[in-house]
DNA sequence: TTACTATGTGAGTATATTGTCATATAGTAA
DNA sequence: TTACTATATGACAATATACTCACATAGTAA
């Protein structure tokens, strides 16, 4: 590692991908993927309460993962990073590869 | 959500992400982009003891993201899907809006 | 065989993350 | 004002993750 700066980059980067690393986030990225919704129509997409939702999307937002804005009683939660949503082609890659190695290997058996 | 797959789909997504989301997996994946290593240079670029780095490469290794081959006494890694590196230009925009979120709010004060 | 090197893993402690419940806050509406 | 709804958060227990140390394994070389 060539600096302390580096160390230092290498953290902020992970504590985004950390930020996305929870089933229940993945659900809700993949449910704002097409735009902005309010806490409680994720917290129905999710099926999870509303307290867990809170907190999975306040994860999201600390990361600049998400933004949100008021309305009325509402909070309203969208993606402030939509690149991040190209990750995900990349991760069914992996999924896909994973899955024919398990193929392979019971076929072997 | 739409169903029970779907939601199956959400976690072995989010495990892929889990298994990118540490610093030093982070360094270790920035370490291999330009090609295979072996632990013992891996844990020199990384600055962390063998044994934490080994272990570390197992989790890559299980979530799909690292392959490994043996070469007499070392164990060679390199990554088994390269397309994960191309996340990190998204990680530094969220990055970079942060910093500059941060600086505009010191201005404020 | 012995000695050496590279790597992996069990066990333990320390720390971080998660989900739930109860409560607080804040906007709406009567 | 009161009652209601949507959201956020403190506190706690349960669980998962990480790091270190000691030891095991396996290949190399004399």
């Amino acid at each position: 590692m060539s600096d302390k700066n580096q160390k230092l980059v290498y953290e902020k980067q992970a504590e985004v991908l950390k930020a996305l690393a929870h089933p229940l986030r993945v659900a809700i990225l993949d449910f704002l993927k097409d735009g902005e919704q309010c806490v409680c129509d994720i917290a129905k997409y999710a099926c999870s309460e509303r307290s867990n939702v809170s907190r999975h999307l306040s994860v999201m937002v600390n990361a600049g993962v998400l933004s949100y804005k008021k309305r009325g009683l509402n909070v309203i939660y969208e993606l402030k990073a939509p690149c991040i949503m190209d990750f995900f082609s990349c991760l069914t890659k992996c999924l896909k590869v994973q899955a024919k190695d398990s193929e392979k290997l019971l076929k072997a058996l």
